[in-house]
RNA sequence: GCCUUGGUGGCGGAAUUGGUAGACGCGCUGGAUUCAAAAUCCAGUUCCUUUGGAGUGUGGGUUCGAUUCCCACCCAAGGUACCA
């Protein structure tokens, strides 16, 4: 009997469906699993090779850890507002949700265009999902708790004395009492200090508008990259070189009223809590970075002249009698201010270079000092000596409070700085030579020069110096962040409206929780309106009557019970920051999830998906999980222990090269094997019409005279081929490709050696290239087809047998014969009956089957703890070669076998089980335990070797002492023929390893 | 610049604690089977000047022994904030 993938995968995919094989239960006497997949955004052009790579290894790790008898959660769902839905939208008037759901659950679009759906793909790969509990974040019922949790932040504070989040009613209270003096809370800077008796005094808008200073979500005007020609504000990597990247529009910088989300009130929680998390470290690293919090001092310099000071943080202030100057960034607020008529045009060019250099530009370029004085001076807090001011692009606005003491003599930057405009380098180091460059060494400082200072090391310095700078009134010790508040209203139509409403003094209300969820309106463009306002703007039924309780239409507005509703939506990470505590409860109409559910999952105990989330994604959502713990609503203040990041799948491109310099009438085509040998041979190309044959001998010969140009690649241009078009020998069917490309319908193609392709029998070698899979590189290879051709589960086994599943690795559609015709020899050590009938046989296994089984069960499960897969692959390609050869065909074998592989190749392993006689799924059958009796040895084959080369190989029982160990191979005839004649100056024996002879 | 990851045959990769470098698979070569092809099976396949020798990005070092540990460097990919 046939291995016939396609029927018995269909069977199988039916089968679990049917009687809901994954569905978990939120209560179960087995202790509990949660394995997670950072869910996908349904994107019209569906899924390449390249995306299931982690839901592979998940599923695995979730089949594997239901063998082993946990309760195991392994949902699916869709992160479905995003934008290319919304420019989908504006470009053809579709509405998101259509065009989305289309995406999802398939159909023909507006264009006729046939769309598989994100859904049949997947259940194609024979996934473990509980489809029960999907979610997508566009649904209602499911934004509906976004919105709500927005709600919770609005109404919360952070107490910095208790270390947590709380009631913001309770902060009312407070301020009732005794005002905020003694509130300790993390809120804006520039919260103004009042006493019970101004709170009370205080109008309602006047108590809304000091809450806001506290409030976990808050409106702030914040500087946003505005293009008007887009009519939106774009990210930071949108723009290239001042203008957007798409379409080159200006982009200029404008304050906005936007949603802000206090992270920054979490920072060093969001620090500390990575210390319990079992992630990869580079993820911890760039969290870290990216949270970035220095310890050191923020210090007041007076500015001569002007009643404004200067604020810096510094890590150093232990070197503040090291300052000689100040550098400001180009866009710091008092730098128009403070320059001098004289400096006024040098400051004014400076800014306007500066204005056009990216921050990563500046940041990069370390080699060009540039800077400007702006004629102004500050004074040292303790000297009270003039400083000279500059401005400098070293400093970004963005980063502290954009200004910089500098101290030349211990910061590498200041020094070259004041090396470069010939500014003062005073030395506050004992014994230490600044002549060359800076001295940055922490540990082994001695300050000197620096009046009460001297003498002391960095630490009790540090110390001294904000003891001193408190008593001034002008500094205090500081620990920074570089990690800003995160802006959180997005000028979009496909995204989560604010439960939001705006009073007439322009102030935020949270319309009340039981009114959840706010639908996004119907809206008849999905563009800007012409007045700038986002594209909720052009909804005529966007105001919330407080009356009635609900959404009406605008002309209803008259800011007494009728009022305008927010016109921003919020942004892509809202709906991911806690879809997978909603995973537990999904369908819960009451509550975001229960008690019960939260109480039983707890958290995610395995989390796979890209890195490239690292800052954005996996920040958010430990920042949302930290204050839902505060709110008792979690268990847990970490979501997730342990985190994998998968790879990413390149597609391996192929070319076919166009000679540029060919006068002929018709295209021509050289194989990349033909070229090399031209360019190598430093052939010769001219430009006369020939005939084509003298044409080509004129590629690799010199002809007399008429010489144009050396042969060289720029003369061939490579064009992307259909991957699709090129077998596993890299030949093209050039046939094919003439019927894709029409326009080359006529074109000749020249093989290796310079011969013309005619026929089947010449062929067209294609050069490779590896690249990111993307359709405009024809380099996509859609997992539909593999599974047509070779089955989901040769695709599992393939995707996994590519490589480390943290690297990213080449796609090479060739190599999956490999895993197919393996599971053919797995199929076929089940059917060894006549004319291939399914035989396995009661006998007891032989000594070596047994240990090919055992050895088989230790490393699977070694791997699969590892998550090492690939070699896992391997290793039952081995067990089928060696059980192969064995003629093996006991159950007591082929039993435990096929759970082992039942994690990988779910439907072969059911098709097999069943046949094995079992009516129930193999899907929680125990897994295999290893018995370590099975591989016991008593001998050994010796590799010895000669000064570390492994010379020969000797077979010897394992019972054999050191000494007589040496003395057989010192013995043998090959030892001696190694040394001929020498004496060894050593032997090295190591029983059960190595017998190495030196000398 | 800085941070992170990586560099092993023609290709993807293996070598889990310092102990046989190249498992397994692709590709390639030869053979069997076949009218032929597909499929399947068997043998070979790191390189070289082959009774031997060299070899895991480069150059050093530690060691009886290094892909593995240490130092310096080169290259590639990803990230990024001159963090004061």
């Amino acid at each position: 009997m046939q291995y016939d993938f396609n029927n018995i995968e269909k069977k199988w995919q039916e089968y679990w469906a049917k009687n809901q094989t994954f569905k978990a239960k939120n209560d179960s006497e087995k202790e509990k699993f949660y394995v997670l997949d950072m869910f996908p955004y349904p994107s019209g052009a569906g899924l390449h090779v390249g995306h299931p790579l982690g839901y592979i290894a998940s599923d695995i790790y979730a089949r594997y850890k239901r063998h082993k008898g946990f309760n195991v959660l392994h949902p699916m769902g869709y992160d479905s507002f995003g934008l290319p839905a919304e420019q989908y939208a504006i470009q053809t008037g579709q509405h998101p949700a259509d065009t989305t759901r289309v995406n999802i659950e398939g159909g023909v679009d507006k264009e006729g265009k046939k769309i598989e759906g994100y859904r049949k793909q997947l259940d194609r790969m024979g996934f473990s999902f509980d489809w029960s509990r999907e979610v997508r974040t566009s649904n209602p019922n499911y934004y509906k708790w976004t919105q709500w949790i927005f709600i919770q932040l609005f109404n919360s504070w952070y107490n910095t004395d208790a270390d947590k989040a709380e009631d913001i009613a309770d902060l009312i209270t407070a301020f009732e009492k005794n005002g905020n003096a003694n509130i300790k809370a993390v809120c804006d800077e520039d919260t103004p200090s009042f006493t019970a008796e101004d709170w009370k005094a205080f109008s309602e808008k006047e108590k809304q508008e000091v809450l806001l200073n506290y409030r976990l979500t808050y409106l702030a005007e914040s500087e946003v990259n505005w293009c008007p020609a887009l009519g939106t504000v774009l990210a930071n990597d949108e723009i290239v070189n001042g203008v957007s990247e798409r379409g080159g529009h200006p982009v200029v910088r404008k304050k906005m009223t936007q949603w802000s989300m206090r992270i920054t009130a979490y920072a060093q929680r969001l620090l500390d809590g990575l210390q319990k998390v079992d992630w990869p470290q580079p993820l911890k690293d760039s969290q870290t970075n990216w949270i970035g919090r220095s310890v050191g001092a923020a210090v007041d310099f007076n500015l001569k002249d002007f009643e404004d000071t200067i604020s810096v943080f510094t890590t150093r202030p232990d070197t503040i009698f090291g300052v000689s100057f100040m550098t400001l960034a180009p866009e710091h607020e008092l730098v128009g201010k403070i320059t001098t008529p004289e400096q006024k045009e040098a400051v004014e060019a400076y800014i306007e270079a500066t204005a056009k250099r990216s921050e990563r530009e500046r940041m990069a370029d370390v080699k060009t000092i540039s800077g400007v004085f702006t004629g102004a001076y500050a004074e040292h807090p303790f000297t009270k000596e003039p400083i000279p001011v500059w401005i400098g692009d070293y400093v970004l606005a963005g980063y502290g409070t954009g200004a910089v003491m500098a101290v030349p003599c211990g910061d590498q930057r200041d020094y070259d700085f004041a090396k470069h405009f010939n500014i003062d380098i005073p030395n506050i180091f004992e014994g230490v030579d600044i002549s060359e460059e800076a001295f940055a060494d922490k540990e082994n400082t001695v300050i000197a020069n620096s009046d009460f200072l001297n003498g002391l090391p960095y630490k009790e310095a540090t110390k001294k110096v904000i003891a001193e700078l408190e008593k001034l009134g002008q500094g205090e010790g500081k620990v920074n962040y570089r990690l800003r508040d995160a802006v959180f209203s997005r000028q979009r139509y496909w995204g989560e409206p604010f439960p939001v409403y705006y009073d007439a003094d322009g102030l935020p209300h949270m319309i009340e929780e039981e009114h959840l969820p706010i639908t996004l309106p119907e809206v008849d463009k999905y563009l800007p309106t012409e007045t700038g306002e986002p594209p909720l703007g052009n909804a005529t039924e966007w105001a919330w009557d407080t009356v009635a309780k609900k959404v009406v239409e605008n002309s209803k507005i008259d800011n007494k019970t009728v009022f305008a509703l927010d016109l921003n939506t919020m942004p892509g990470w809202a709906g991911s920051s806690q879809y997978f505590n909603r995973y537990m409860d999904p369908k819960n109409e009451q509550e975001i999830f229960s008690q019960e559910a939260i109480n039983y999952w707890q958290d995610v105990d395995l989390y796979i998906g890209g890195s490239e989330h690292a800052t954005g994604h996996l920040l958010y959502s430990r920042f949302w999980q930290k204050f839902m713990f505060d709110k008792g609503l979690v268990p847990k203040d970490e979501f997730a222990k342990k985190l994998i990041n998968q790879g990413m799948i390149t597609g391996t491109s192929a070319f076919v090269y166009r000679w540029s310099q060919n006068y002929l009438e018709k295209v021509i085509f050289l194989s990349h094997g033909f070229i090399s040998k031209v360019v190598d041979a430093r052939g010769f190309v001219n430009d006369y019409s020939k005939p084509l044959e003298n044409l080509i001998s004129s590629l690799t010969s010199k002809p007399g005279g008429r010489v144009i140009s050396e042969a060289n690649w720029k003369n061939f241009m490579p064009l992307h081929a259909d991957v699709s078009l090129v077998n596993s020998s890299d030949e093209l069917d050039v046939e094919g490709f003439k019927n894709w490309r029409p326009e080359f319908k006529d074109a000749i193609f020249i093989g290796d050696n310079g011969e013309i392709i005619e026929g089947d029998n010449d062929k067209y070698i294609v050069g490779r290239e590896v690249e990111k899979m993307s359709k405009s590189k024809y380099n996509v290879v859609n997992p539909d087809a593999i599974c047509e051709e070779f089955g989901a589960d040769s695709l599992r086994l393939y995707e996994m047998f590519l490589g480390p599943l943290e690297q990213s690795k080449p796609w090479n559609t060739a190599g999956i014969t490999g895993v197919h015709s393996f599971l053919k020899k797995l199929w076929r050590l089940y059917h060894g009956g006549a004319d291939g009938a399914f035989e396995v046989s009661d006998e007891e296994p032989n000594k070596d089957s047994w240990k090919t089984l055992h050895k088989t069960i230790k490393k699977v499960e070694e791997d699969i703890e590892n998550f090492s897969f690939n070699t896992s692959v391997s290793t039952f390609m081995i067990a089928v070669n060696e059980l192969s050869s064995q003629k093996c065909a006991s159950r007591k074998i082929l039993e435990p076998l096929i759970i082992l592989v039942s994690p990988y190749a779910p439907h072969i392993a059911e098709e097999l089980w069943e046949k094995l006689g079992h009516d129930e799924s193999i899907s929680e059958a125990p897994f295999p335990k290893f018995e370590e009796k099975y591989l016991v040895e008593s001998s050994k084959e010796y590799p010895i070797s000669f000064n570390g080369k492994m010379r020969f190989k000797l077979e010897l029982p394992l019972d054999l002492s050191k000494d007589e160990i040496e003395s057989t191979v010192m013995a043998h005839e090959k030892t001696q023929q190694q040394l001929q004649g020498r004496t060894p100056k050593k032997v090295i024996v190591v029983p059960g390893k190595i017998v190495n002879i030196v000398g």
